[in-house]
RNA sequence: GGCGCCAUCGUCUAGAGGUCAGGACGACGGGUUUUCAGCCCGUAAACCGGAGUUCGAUUCUCCGUGGCGCUACCA
């Protein structure tokens, strides 16, 4: 079976990470089963308050990002192009007035301001809330004449007053809704632009679109876009509706939980796998084996529509980030170097182009900070003090380790032990230098660890302090630790 | 209010008519170490409630409760 599955992006802002979650299934769902990808801009909405054609290119650079690049869109076109909807108004246009013309639809002229009274009142009498259809027994002459004096009109569905309308969705099982229930959705508005509901029906016919994956926001709607199918004698796709994500209070994910809009996460330094992972796991499971890193060849093995859940999902940020960590530490350095370039050169810590030999520096400081990162952006602290001289030291620290004729006595003696190791400088003959020190100080190695740590990087926290010293090179080290000594604070 | 959907640790989830209800994140405790991070080991932590079916239900059915979604000439 070669499916056909679209994802369906509104350019009202910049996209939601639960709207990509919803690509990744389509995407998944579409190449496990050999179809195609295809997207489609739902743009009929022009209202300037919600119409952002900025958020085009954040919807584009996404699904690049995570490397699931339509294999139809507005982009690269396609056979059933275009793929925006409204370059396909004629289309929606003839389709609504070939119902009307069938009686599957009516003209409705009522005013905005009618229909808010009307809704108005139904609030206040607590009754059930929708179009009452007034227009719907408009006689033949009534209809005329309005449309002679030009009024302005939508076209609404004429859904069936009895009967119940049911589909089956491929997560949810069979679903019905009586018709009664059923609004007489506007299909088109009175400025000639379709809503979705005929939008989407018409051009996932036209491209011939076999799964319908979408968000379970749409459950309530679907018996609306059933009828119309039914209304136009085309078969129906097969519905996949996907739980929601939310919160960590169950409420719709927003600013307050934390990050929602896609880009933050590409630019909070998570790694595409890293965010497709979770994403997947968020609503998916593999069924028995208890993995959960699992690469997108290894997710698309086991992937399948049933699989996906019919509980909302909350979003937690601790288990992506610690999902991201993972993913770090398992990414290569040259790569990794590549990710944390640009965040260095914005912090200032880098030329936009460094040469060759800092570049093998910055590789080398990555290998020790790599299993410390958790997202590519923790790179600007770790490598701060690799990267720039250190001006003071943490007050604490100081305190600690940098104050007293101890600290100096431990300063003088560490750094001459150090100044004997010549080009064979290296962690092994570093921590040697430190045991001397020991040895003739007769104290523990570690006071001198602590006071060599923070005067070389001015912090009480890092790696491995031999490793580190090896990595900031004999000058660097010792130039450090000179400049130390004014730092000591007299007892 | 109406309509729809859903219900296993705090969270993501596995699971089966009879299991010590498993794993992961997070939390907590211990170990390693040179600090922090990490790593290793361990602990606590769940079947929403009530009926029914059954020898036996957390699992099947119904009701209740709770949560979410929709209720626009937005998608």
């Amino acid at each position: 079976m070669a499916l056909r599955v679209r994802y369906a992006p509104s350019p009202t802002g910049s996209p939601h990470v639960g709207n990509l979650r919803t690509a990744i299934f389509c995407w998944l769902a579409a190449r496990k089963y050999g179809g195609q990808f295809i997207a489609r801009l739902e743009d009929t909405d022009r209202d300037p308050s919600r119409y952002k054609p900025e958020s085009i290119a954040e919807i584009e650079e996404s699904l690049r990002w995570l490397g699931i690049v339509p294999d139809e869109w507005w982009v690269s076109g396609g056979p059933h192009a275009p793929y925006v909807q409204s370059e396909r108004l004629n289309l929606y246009r003839e389709t609504a007035e070939l119902l009307v013309t069938r009686g599957m639809a009516y003209r409705c002229f009522c005013t905005e301001e009618r229909l808010a009274d009307m809704r108005q009142q139904q609030k206040a009498q607590g009754a059930a809330s929708g179009y009452d259809r007034r227009c719907r027994y408009l006689q033949p002459d009534e209809v005329h004449r309005s449309l002679a004096e030009g009024r302005p009109h939508t076209i609404r569905l004429a859904v069936p007053l009895e009967g119940t309308t049911r589909y089956h969705d491929l997560v949810f099982g069979v679903v019905e809704v009586e018709n009664r229930f059923v609004d007489d959705q506007v299909l088109l508005k009175s400025n000639g632009w379709p809503t979705y509901h005929l939008a989407v029906v018409v051009d996932d016919h036209a491209m011939e679109i076999t799964h319908v994956i979408r968000g379970e926001d749409w459950m309530p709607s679907t018996p609306k876009q059933v009828l119309l199918y039914e209304a136009l004698g085309w078969d129906q796709p097969v519905w996949v509706h996907i739980p929601l994500t939310i919160g960590k209070d169950r409420k719709k994910l927003s600013k307050r939980h934390g990050a929602t809009q896609f880009v933050e996460f590409i630019r909070a330094g998570y790694l595409p796998e890293a965010m497709f992972n979770f994403l997947v796991l968020l609503g998916w499971s593999s069924g028995e084996e208890n993995r959960e890193l699992m690469s997108v060849d290894e997710i698309m093995e086991r992937f399948t529509l049933e699989g996906i859940h019919r509980t909302p999902a909350i979003f937690d940020y601790d288990k992506l980030r610690w999902m991201n960590s993972e993913y770090i530490r398992r990414c290569n350095l040259d790569r990794l170097l590549e990710l944390s370039l640009p965040y260095l050169s914005d912090a200032g810590l880098l030329d936009n182009a460094p040469s060759s030999e800092v570049r093998a520096y910055v590789l080398r400081v990555l290998s020790l900070i790599r299993d410390r990162m958790h997202l590519i952006a923790d790179v600007v602290e770790l490598a701060r003090p690799f990267l720039s001289e250190p001006e003071k030291a943490e007050p604490s620290g100081l305190r600690m380790w940098l104050s007293g004729r101890g600290a100096s006595e431990r300063l003088e003696c560490a750094s001459k032990y150090l100044g004997t190791i010549g080009a064979a400088w290296n962690a092994a003959q570093i921590e040697e230098a430190v045991n001397q020190a020991a040895a003739e100080l007769q104290i523990a190695r570690a006071p001198i660890i602590h006071t060599l740590r923070l005067a070389t990087t001015g912090v009480t926290a890092g790696p491995s302090l031999f490793e580190m010293l090896e990595v900031l090179g004999r000058e660097r080290v010792l130039r450090r630790l000179r400049r130390a000594k004014e730092w000591v604070l007299e007892a």
